[in-house]
DNA sequence: TTTATTTACTTAACACTGTTAAGTAGTTTT
DNA sequence: AAAACTACTTAACAGTGTTAAGTAAATAAA
């Protein structure tokens, strides 16, 4: 009945998937502290210990969530592919980067902010070290090379820069996502509101790039 | 009795103090998360209901921590008061920062990556928006004010520098505190450390101010 | 001095959380 | 027909923050 056990490899798979959803469903609704395994267990109709033969533990499910949101940044920067200009492209990455993070705060929160999907992958994936993180980060570090055979930021170390500019742009999303910035805007004295301050000071940061290259 | 109502007064500071020595304690040793309001209770030898005697609720408790933090950074930075160059000042602002955030990485996180301390401001300090912080703030925007009177970064908003060089260091530091830097430092081919490599990326910042000054 | 009231604290409980051990129908294999 | 395996459930453990209700002691009023 080799016919069979692919079908029950399907369900298993299936089911799977339903658990997956219905954690995703929980969690943009209510962000990650407020999706419980009782909860999505609820939200499939089976039992919460169903849901702990298709995965390890909550961490398994918030590294599920994280690449789940690491595919939809992926869909934004293909869009960028076609941006020949590298530096373009630079600035674009940054831009689409912020743009993500304020329309998704949770994704970015399972993404680039939480201990639980890292140190899932520390216990029970030792092959690859953060294959997600490795694909954007190649991504950037691509287009800061070839901004260097552009004739761009020759001084410079490639992997360095590319480092600067994804720590700038997180630094800037996570004040933001943790209400930090909202709290403190007036003391700029400027009439931005949180959000705009974000992109001006990224915009200030691409200045920054534009008169040392 | 005024005299025993003052001593009553006494009392009441003295166990909300030993309360958040208690917290203090056991979050240095195991975290925030590890810290519940039952193992607090158990080190102070009073019952868990005690502590809402003197504290809301653990959010509460989470901005004693937040504050004390802010005490710790305070102290750093008021060694800094003493360097007359304002650029250095700045440097010196950054590396301590960083060096903070290294050595403290638990009041870190309850100072500038948790939200919970936030909205216990929120909640119940209506007053005054975020006073840590803002004098934080106010300490590093003073410190670009006195670059620009001394001629540097003239055509530059101050307050937009100010945040500028604050989310980079912050997102230096978050991306290590979060580990996420260990799991990538392979992938940017240096062979430095994720300390070394925060370390190195704020010096390279710096030395972008100092071309664009 | 006796009664009433306030203070400081505790016990018990609610409604949750992640997680595991043990058990149970139903299907498949022997 | 009997044994074995699969997929799932019930019950329970050990914890979490938090609140309502109760108690003993100290103070204030009669």
């Amino acid at each position: 009945m080799i016919e069979n056990q692919a079908k029950k490899q399907k369900h298993r798979e299936d089911l799977r998937l339903a658990i997956l959803e219905a954690a995703k469903k929980l969690f943009v609704q209510e962000g990650y502290e407020a999706t419980s395994i009782r909860k999505i267990a609820k939200e499939i109709g089976f039992s919460p210990t169903t849901i702990y033969l298709y995965y390890r533990d909550k961490n398994d499910i918030a590294y599920a969530l994280h690449q789940e949101g690491f595919l939809l940044l992926r869909d934004r920067f293909m869009a960028l592919m076609s941006v020949d200009n590298p530096f373009e492209r630079l600035k674009a990455i940054g831009r689409n980067y912020i743009d993500f993070a304020f329309q998704n705060p949770d994704y970015y929160q399972v993404m680039f902010m939480m201990k639980e999907p890292m140190t899932f992958l520390d216990m029970h994936c030792v092959e690859e070290e953060w294959p997600e993180g490795k694909r954007v980060l190649d991504f950037l570090l691509g287009t800061v090379q070839e901004c260097q055979a552009a004739g761009l930021f020759t001084n410079m170390h490639p992997s360095l820069l590319a480092f600067q500019a994804w720590s700038t742009v997180h630094g800037l999303v996570t004040l933001y996502i943790t209400h930090h910035l909202s709290k403190i805007t007036e003391t700029f004295a400027i009439d931005f509101n949180a959000k705009e301050l974000v992109s001006q000071t990224f915009e200030q940061y691409i200045s920054f790039l534009d008169r040392i290259k």
